[in-house]
DNA sequence: GTGAAAGCGCTAACAC
DNA sequence: GTGTTAGCGCTTTCAC
């Protein structure tokens, strides 16, 4: 292996001067800095992480804390992992992949064995069990989704309240009177994960504004769920004309289902939804909808993660991304029967 | 922080007694062995992983280079991802992510800065760029998927020809004698990855055997293409009563599509795909299938990388998974008409 | 603008 | 069964 007193004599210069010469941190003078690039191709030398991660005890490295759960769509995160993976090398850092399943546990060791130097988790509950370990850690995290509290935290994702509005808004203008939100499964609000709350609250807030009525149903994706969706909502509330989706696989689906029980979409039924721009875009019935911006959600994190780690001391603790929506093929002017 | 220093003098031993009775690379007494244990938890001591690699020169960290190309099932990407992180932390390492956009630059860095002790590589394809790296390369890979080659290489994947002969065989018993591939996007096949090609020889030899008519198609799988695809199986092979899909986000679509032309499923066409065994279990029509064994294939390949990293040299150079096929709904005996 | 040298915290000979 | 100690390869003072 070559190391760096090899490129320094090779170049006939000390190793300090190698050093610096890599890092910048002192000038070094023209003829110098090329005689050190040279060795350095000449030799292909590489600096040992490890020799550099204790010497300058900064691995340069993320963690990437990932969800398993049910409930969540798997593209979405691969996406935002895609993302960070990406911007981080852009910072020259490198990611270290965690499962949720690991824990607190896997947050300590990697931190306390400075493994990585910072943090980035995903999927945070409004009670997270982590939020104290967090607070603790002498390394900067940031997190995607909102706690009940980010008190001396960094949160940063879509703002799902103003997501849920903008839904009902556009539905509102289109002349709907009637408008129900199809939302996660169950266990998601169960186990109150931020996101899916605000979308209610936005959701039933901006029904209430427009003077609409509305009805919310969180709901499951399995095999035959789209259709008992369907019945139900046209039974409970037969005017119904404006749906709001936010449960990715259940999208499709859904609007399937619809169309089999005579709903022409838009024509009967407008529907709108809370995801990936991808799926919106590639449904059968183009979708009007809010995009989830995981690959932008991702870029951020690590640029505060990166403010942090600089020592900026005045990183926003909440970052809340405003809804982007656009409109497709799905939803259309209510029509008076 | 707590260093390997203070732990000993806490328990009264030398820094090389805590060492060892972390490693257990030497006996220890039961005492001292006590002792120790008592004062790293009293203390929460950690060892320093740079610290750590530098003097060892081992970093317990495998790479794992995830591929972003159209084409590829990402749900699969994902669980094979987990299953690496999973498996790799029961042999105490870790996993740094790393895409495939970062090319052989990203492998050599990884690899030469001693980030990582070794890899594994998704997505390989016949004739891949990055073969003679590996080969030249001072750290064990693993490779899931099968160059032209793998002479000199460890490569494990699904036996993807023995799956598409498993779904032809499957047909031709239940007395099916006119039967069509649909496959991945031209594009798979164009960038020559050896699975989407197996799968090919596979179903055209067991046809071929079976004295059945066939035909082999690579579809898109955009909004349309499902529609597209059914009309010119029927118009092409108006015989047709045996379909083997090996195209995830074709496979619901295409069964609707199917049925919207008027064939029922299984009572007209018998469908059978080879895809993770979720989406065979949750469609509609839950569909016969070989299953892609991500997890499986994920834990083997890890196994694999321990075996090499623990200077075992018979490791195989090539693993095939045999296929499984799972009867469901979706296939029947071919009623004569 | 450059060099010398003292660590960073750990492992693994080597000694006993 | 345990202790001593010489590195591992780099960064960063301190000195010039």
């Amino acid at each position: 292996m070559v190391k760096i007193t090899d490129v320094a004599r090779h170049a006939g210069v000390s190793p300090s001067t190698v050093s610096y010469a890599l890092s910048g941190k002192r000038p070094i003078s023209e003829e110098t800095r090329r005689r050190v690039e040279e060795a350095i191709r000449e030799l292909g030398y590489r600096p040992h992480a490890g020799a550099r991660a204790l010497a300058s005890s900064k691995s340069n490295v993320l963690a990437l804390v990932v969800p398993l759960r049910a409930g969540i769509h798997v593209p979405v995160v691969m996406r935002f992992a895609v993302s960070v993976v990406t911007t981080a090398r852009g910072y020259d850092h490198d990611v270290l992949l965690l499962t949720q399943e690991e824990g607190e546990e896997g947050l300590r060791r990697v931190a306390d064995t400075a493994l990585v130097d910072a943090l980035i988790l995903m999927d945070v509950q409004l009670h997270d069990p982590r939020l104290p370990l967090l607070r603790a850690l002498e390394r900067p995290s940031v997190m995607i989704g909102f706690p009940a509290s980010s008190e001396g935290l960094t949160c940063i994702d879509l703002d799902f309240k103003a997501a849920g509005e903008a839904c009902v808004d556009h539905l509102a203008q289109l002349g709907h009177q009637v408008v129900a939100l199809v939302g996660s499964p169950p266990e998601v609000y169960v186990r109150q994960t931020a996101f899916a709350q605000r979308v209610v609250q936005g959701f039933t807030a901006a029904a209430d504004r427009h003077g609409l009525a509305s009805s919310v149903h969180p709901c499951e994706a399995g095999p035959g769920d789209a259709r008992r969706v369907a019945e139900r909502l046209l039974r409970e509330q037969p005017a119904l004309t404006g749906v709001v989706v936010h449960n990715e696989p259940l999208l499709e689906p859904l609007i399937d289902a619809f169309e089999k029980l005579g709903l022409r979409v838009p024509g009967d039924l407008s529907v709108t939804a809370i995801c990936p721009d991808e799926l919106a875009e590639s449904a059968r019935v183009p979708v009007t909808s809010v995009a989830l911006p995981s690959a932008e959600v991702g870029e951020r994190a690590v640029e505060l993660l990166m403010r942090k780690l600089a020592g900026d001391t005045d990183v926003p603790q909440a970052t809340l991304l405003a809804p982007r929506l656009t409109e497709r093929a799905s939803t259309a002017r209510r029509t008076i029967a």
